[in-house]
DNA sequence: ACAGCGCTGGAAAGCGCTTTCCCGCCACGC
DNA sequence: GCGTGGCGGGAAAGCGCTTTCCAGCGCTGT
């Protein structure tokens, strides 16, 4: 067996050099070293195995090469997708992404922070939806304060924040012009299954559905509020089914929860788009292949993910900078004419 | 601006206490700090906003409040579902996981295997499915010892891997409990949509269903190899409609080519389960909504996740470990008599 | 009364690395 | 020929913590 640990100092006296030059030959700093020194550490650092212990590195430097990624719920396509996008680069970039789910409850957002700032994350993504409750916002507006301030950089996914990159998706330019070709395949009655009301997310493609409506002179929709996953999308269709309400379309803010809620009607021995349309948002590409296929605002999440890491990896100026990213509008077979 | 960041130092002179003490209370030691030092340590570390730098701690304690977990893929349902449950006991534990993905390469899992090994990562979960590539395996072999011997512990889920504790589903059983009720329903003529041959996961699935259909007295099945994704899927089912295969039956050891094999059959008119019947294996959650409801064999994943994180944190014997999950069987409406 | 013990608090020695500073060396310019 | 830089190498001072070791103190037991 060997050491318990092959260390600098081991490779250094190995080589016979001085820590210093192991140090600067093995990670390249400013300072140049001569060929056949570099060449005797390289060797020996090789032979012994040697794997450069990243929290002294990182207690050393200031900095660790941790990127943060919080997410409400990584086995939600909608997170794992951005995720796949963050990890991707950050990975290309050498850095490892500590990733934190909150369960969807709001106070653990600042808390992952908290953990991240401990670790000296170098960036954090948030991908949380932002809530609306003021005590969870302001606990994390602080924390996100003292990450950037001890030198970490964040960025959001759809919720712009203090003085933060954000990758902004056109939920609710999405939402509108998802209500405009609904109601060009003429329906006149809709029903919204909301997200919980806290959320942005949801109240945004709400509102941008609404909007849509509008314009083209379409009364406002009933809409029933649920949880923002699968389930959620269930149970709102069934509160829906339930209040009799003649809706010939529906709007699901989110694919998962349309799933669920085609479940539900089709529970009630309601077809799918022959006695009702319903569309969702998001395109979740797992979701692709149902049958009938679901009508949808896409949303390029992967590269969303990318965007986001890459805001928050290249240093940037002090500028809080944004990126939109536009839905697609995809009709497919859950909605037909009426 | 406060201070760039608040360190144990500060807290300790503020409190007007030494450094040792101001660690004793912040830690919890084994050693005692009277009621009252200890109230004013917790006090003012409150009051400056004290972080411990995770760093640092590391460093001194010589092993991190990290957790490696290592997938291939993780916008694949399966891999999201066992993150969930690695997640959650890792941060139920104060612990922060670090997330890598391989991207389905074997090389990638001995590297960030390697970088797991240089945070100190107190325990790392594999959840790739083992390859046969005899290079990557022993290269991968190597590191798992390196990273034991330096006091991490490892857990492999689906996969035995020297002396690491694993958990196991039933993927040989599952297949062949799966063959079983499938030859019940009267059907005589099977085909399946193999993952890549080197993936054991997909091999002993086939196997197992192999060993069904023996039992049964059916002839060996079509077998054809794709990716381990829904394309592959897709792209196998081409394949075998183009092979003017007889079969009544198809079984893709995946549900995410099951998705994909539906999707081929489905645009080429087959209709299912009137012409073809169709199982998957996996019951992800995410599908269980599509139509028809696909038969499977339903593994509990993210309790899988949650047992091989179980496994790696109670630091166990020196024994490896095995814990088998059973898969269980679930017909749906994909799969009809025949 | 005193040795011995248990207990709490603090000084200080690391943990493995980075980086500043300094030193000696050489090439140059005057 | 000697001061001046520039340059490659090493010594050593941290980075923020943990933990050992020691000092002091109040007890108990004889």
């Amino acid at each position: 067996m060997s050491a318990r640990q092959v260390t600098l100092a081991e490779v250094a006296k190995q080589a016979g050099v001085s820590l210093a030059t192991a140090s600067r030959v093995l990670n390249g700093s400013t300072r140049q070293v001569s060929e056949d020194l570099s060449e005797r550490v390289l060797r020996t650092a090789e032979e012994l195995g040697y794997v450069p212990n990243a929290s002294a590195q990182a207690l050393a430097r200031n900095s660790s090469s941790l990127v943060g990624l919080v997410v409400h719920d990584i086995t939600d396509p909608y997170f794992s997708c951005i995720a796949a996008g963050v990890t991707r680069v950050a990975e290309a970039a050498g850095l490892s992404v500590v990733l934190g789910t909150t369960g969807r409850r709001p106070e653990r957002e600042a808390e992952l922070l908290s953990t991240l700032r401990a670790h000296r994350a170098r960036a954090v993504v948030l991908a949380g939806s932002r809530t609306t409750d003021r005590a969870a916002q302001s606990r994390l507006a602080a924390e996100i304060d003292a990450f950037s301030e001890q030198g970490g950089r964040v960025a959001c996914v759809s919720q712009a924040k203090l003085g933060t990159d954000t990758v902004v998706p056109g939920n609710r330019a999405g939402g509108r012009a998802l209500a405009r070709a609904l109601t060009e395949l003429g329906h006149k009655k809709f029903a919204v299954l909301g997200g919980p009301s806290e959320l942005v997310v949801a109240r945004d493609r709400l509102a941008g559905f609404k909007a849509g409506l509008a314009d083209a002179g379409i009364a406002p929709p009933v809409v029933i509020n649920g949880a923002f996953t699968r389930d959620g999308g269930y149970a709102a269709a069934m509160e829906l089914l339930a209040s009799k309400s003649r809706s010939t379309c529906v709007f699901a803010v989110t694919d998962v929860m349309a799933m669920g809620a085609m479940a539900a009607l089709r529970e009630r021995g309601v077809r799918i788009p022959e006695d009702i349309s319903i569309a969702g948002f998001d395109d979740i590409p797992t979701l692709r292949d149902t049958v009938p296929a679901l009508s949808t605002v896409r949303l390029p999440l992967e590269e969303m993910g990318e965007i986001a890491a890459g805001l928050v990896l290249d240093a940037g100026g002090d500028e809080a900078r944004t990126v939109r990213v536009a839905g697609e509008v995809v009709l497919r077979a859950s909605t037909a004419h009426n």
